[in-house]
DNA sequence: TTGTATGCGTTATCAG
DNA sequence: CTGATAACGCATACAA
């Protein structure tokens, strides 16, 4: 209540110069029709009243708000630490440069999603949206496309889907693939995968990296060494301990994420497992964590925060009307090599 | 350009209906005196033509967003790993129960900061602001004060400063004092100390938790041992380097953030020092990173996820006008102790 | 029970 | 060069 001591209006300043507010919008936008002596003196006490133009009418006004958004499940854990963070920082930096802001919605555990696309969309609140992880079926791109809601996204569809909107995606596959390459390289046989959720878009392709790689091998795919993981620790210590019961001969994993990997890791261990040297693990996204952990982690970077860069990068111009000619964008993996893949004989001193 | 495909107005449900705006906007809103039968009427064709509130003009005409800003400096790298994300979540889980969304400005490099909050404040953008990381003679504080914008400091104003302000902090002097007491019971005498930049308030209690702890044990504190750090990695890889160039017969580091204290432990280990055996390095946060860096990080944990959660519990009241009975909120601090605090005797294999 | 009129603060159109 | 007026979409005081 004690709210707006200093909430100067145009109104104001048009009682303070005697200027209508007509004169006084256009001499404060800068607008050449208005006198050069009027203009100083309306600025001189624009300035001294702490003038600022109220955004939210001008949104009205313009139909424009100047702001992305980006809905997120804050209260999911992968949050915290993982891909989001990265993401975000790339899509900030570049809003920012943009002079964009960036809304965010998190939504609780216990609330329909669509809600609040339906809120921040449906009650034009944003110029344009970032959705990011992609899943089956998304009703969120159909909502979207159906409002007609400037959007981009942050994955492909899956697999067999339609794809015909903008996105960025990593080839997740190919990704998937080298890794496991690298671990049938070093000798490895009996490989299992932790994969993401069965919802999300990527994991099929994660998936049949993982089986492409086993049949250029000449391996066969078993789905029993197949599990899914949350995208935490959790799933992917859960998730390795599900292996290692069914297969105690199993000598490396493939992880669909680092923070998988290092829950993996961290079972492998507890089981007596040496990772790094006759036990092998990869993770996927390349986190700032992972380069730290013990041991380091052998994983495929994506370009997260460079993604989010892009993201912004591509949307703006679908706000501002212009159609991109490159609307759809699939950058490389690339296998960062570290410490977490031993071969299968004991190289320990070698 | 072709957007706004299906954009309701009320409007146009008035004119679907036949019954006028006021009418529309009384029933959807739930009051008592529309008849039931035009009521239904009217939900069922604002559900047919997808009516979705525009809340910008609802926001105007409320002179309230439902929103709190943020500003944060998305280009500071240690955003993307650190205290901010944690903070985020807390922010965006508990913003997100009470229907409130977070605006997120990200203030590009070049740019002043009070821009950002002139134009988010100022332009009416928000109800409430959150400020993180105060400074000296923080102007973002003496803005919001003169504009009366509801807001909450994570951090109190730098020591003898005036701080007439609602904020939350941790007991950041008697953290590291706990951290410090630590190092000195463990045996060592020659502590380096890696500071904050100067220009962050909380960095006068931390430096003045290490000095007490020093005059505790009757040790002199030499200001050649103390250093600042820009709160990353690097920051403490050089500071840690610094100090070892100055004293060699350093033995212990205490730093005032995780991310120096992980980039210390890099440049003590290539420096050939045995932290975690003759060696002690201690933290401050608790990031999920440092349980698992190598060793595990020995910190002073601040619950910076339920910080974030009650920074938002302690605004939204403001912003409803309630005045706040428990206004400035100091959390104690858990040393948590792992392994990166060795004593100074060797005792490997003791 | 419903409708008319007004205003939130801004910008654009148009007339003087 | 300047000003009156309308409109963005909504919600309310007041009238019918």
């Amino acid at each position: 209540m004690y709210d707006d001591i200093s909430m100067t209006r145009l109104k104001d300043l048009s009682q303070k110069t005697g200027f209508s507010i007509t004169t006084i919008s256009r001499a404060l936008a800068g607008y050449a029709d208005v006198n050069e002596q009027t203009r100083q003196q309306i600025i001189r006490a624009a300035h001294e009243m702490g003038y600022q133009p109220n955004e939210v009418a001008r949104q009205l006004r313009a139909q424009r708000t100047q702001t992305i958004g980006l809905i997120i499940p804050t209260h999911d854990h992968s949050f915290s630490e993982g891909f989001f963070n990265q993401l975000l920082r790339g899509i900030g930096d570049a809003a920012g440069e943009a002079r964009f802001d960036v809304l965010i919605s998190a939504r609780s555990p216990g609330d329909d999603e669509m809600d609040s696309y339906r809120r921040i969309v449906g009650g034009n609140r944003v110029d344009g949206i970032i959705l990011a992880r992609t899943r089956y079926q998304d009703e969120r791109i159909a909502y979207l496309r159906k409002v007609g809601m400037p959007f981009i996204v942050s994955g492909r569809a899956a697999p067999g889907e339609d794809c015909d909107f903008p996105y960025i995606d990593v080839d997740s596959q190919a990704g998937i693939h080298e890794a496991a390459i690298h671990l049938i390289r070093l000798g490895h046989r009996q490989i299992g995968l932790i994969l993401p959720p069965p919802e999300i878009a990527y994991t099929e392709f994660r998936r049949r990296g993982y089986a492409e790689a086993l049949a250029d091998a000449g391996l066969t795919y078993a789905p029993d060494l197949v599990v899914h993981g949350d995208l935490m620790r959790s799933g992917g210590y859960q998730g390795a301990i599900t292996l290692l019961e069914r297969h105690p001969d199993l000598t490396a994993l493939v992880c669909c994420n680092d923070l998988m990997a290092l829950g993996a890791m961290q079972a492998l261990q507890m089981y007596g497992r040496a990772v790094g040297d006759t036990f092998g693990v990869t993770g996927f996204d390349d986190l700032p964590i992972s380069e730290h952990s013990n041991p380091p982690l052998t994983t495929v970077r994506q370009p997260i925060y460079e993604i989010g860069r892009r993201l912004v990068e591509l949307l703006l111009p679908v706000i501002a009307g212009q159609p991109l000619q490159e609307t759809q964008i699939l950058l490389p993996t690339e296998l960062v090599i570290r410490e977490s893949c031993g071969a299968i004989s004991s190289r320990r001193g070698a």
